[in-house]
DNA sequence: TATCTGCTGTGGTCCGACCACGCAAGGTAG
DNA sequence: CTACCTTGCGTGGTCGGACCACAGCAGATA
């Protein structure tokens, strides 16, 4: 057993227990290393780990906002896991698109009219009817509006998940661009799609907006040459 | 910029170029210490926080297994991301069964019958038939027999994120056998709804599959007393 | 030739020290 | 009495050094 390893299974046992809560703060790293008998270097080690998971939240200082406090932020090791694996070229674009389908299709289906998910889904497609846009900020639009619908299903990892996809689905989007033959054309298609979308959410049709969305997923990275994200070994 | 950000950049480029790939390995934390101009403590934060995103693995000793090398286990932050956020009770029961659904009915759907997750499940399916199970032994290969189908789908994404999930389903789904009227039937129920979900894969019926492995799971959980995963706030 | 024994480099752990930061209490000038 | 300023103190951040256990390898030995 790794020191620090020690020092995450004690603080996982606070948590569990509830003797730890979110917004709480942490023993300080001295403190603890005494009380477990073990290294600051390892005390910090188990830390570091927790802030990447996006578990605590250190800061400098003193006062109330000081110190290495609780969080809750569920996306930060999902978001840094994915772009790390991509790094290693483990990932394709392939499986992201595959697995926003998966994702999105389902909260489409869950989404919520009333949720504030849906009224950031909802202003996000108004400022993407702009017409000087270029493409980056189009797709940044984009790639966030697709992560306000999938909120909308009030699921906390799912909305996790595919807030962890954005940064991954902006990039690959945008190296797309470069392989439609017509990017105004392909602009005003996903335009009119995410309309669709949203209206189908409005009016209660679960199916419709499943089916849209799923279509509007597909369609782009068919329209980029990919072959559609099902036939990764196609001809 | 803290000092290990500076070195988990440093690697993330390294990555990115190419000049490390899978299997390799990493200068030596002292080496790497002194060309990047930072301490040994700080290195050493940074393979802690890549060791935990299943990016590196580190090794005691010498010769060609020893030293830190790089790997490719996307699997491990999803699992303890997922296992830390639980601990803080900011992810509940519905939200992973919620999230299975989305991933699952995918899975089925994609699901190809001649992959080795396809066969690893089949076998699953045999051991569960055996008549002397506990229901936690059940419930073990039941975990495992999702995570094998949602697997043979192809996916490196979706297949670790089952995974991931994997110890959070076996602990809820052990959890909830208490609130079921008659475990002896369910199981049985159960049993046969895992061969209709492996018959309508082996013959090609997307659709059925989906639908069957859906009901599956939702099922369950309404059978425990949950009302079904789509009411969290039901009366 | 076969075996043993250091040597070397690896990560693992610990200690002590110093720094920058930021609030809070106290002193100080008005 | 009020407003400002100084100082103290605890926080995380960083650094260098030291020692340990481990595992392979090369040279010495039987």
């Amino acid at each position: 057993m790794k020191s620090h390893q020690l020092v995450l299974n004690w603080i996982d046992d606070e948590l569990q227990t509830g003797r730890l809560a979110l917004g709480q703060r942490l023993p300080g790293e001295r403190a603890l290393a005494q009380q477990l008998s073990v290294s600051r270097n390892s005390v910090r080690e188990a830390i570091r780990i927790l802030e990447a998971m996006g578990v605590v939240r250190s800061a400098v200082g003193s006062g109330p906002d000081a110190g290495t406090l609780v969080t809750a932020d569920p996306t930060t090791a999902l978001a840094s896991a994915i772009k790390l694996h991509m790094s290693t070229s483990h990932l394709q674009v392939k499986d992201i698109v595959q697995t926003r389908v998966a994702l999105e299709t389902w909260a489409a289906a869950h989404a919520d009219a009333k949720s504030k998910g849906f009224e950031e889904a909802e202003a996000l497609l108004a400022a993407m009817d702009a017409k000087d846009l270029g493409a980056a900020e189009f797709l940044t639009l984009d790639a966030r509006f697709h992560v306000a619908v999938s909120s909308a299903a009030g699921n906390v990892l799912i909305s996790a998940m595919m807030f962890s996809l954005r940064e991954s689905i902006q990039r690959y989007a945008g190296e797309l661009t470069s392989n439609l033959p017509d990017w105004e054309l392909t602009c005003n298609r996903l335009r009119s799609e995410h309309h669709g979308i949203i209206a189908a959410i409005r009016r209660g049709d679960s199916v419709g907006a499943s089916d849209l969305i799923r279509d509007h997923i597909e369609n782009y990275y068919r329209e980029a040459g990919l072959g559609g994200p099902d036939t990764s070994s196609a001809p």
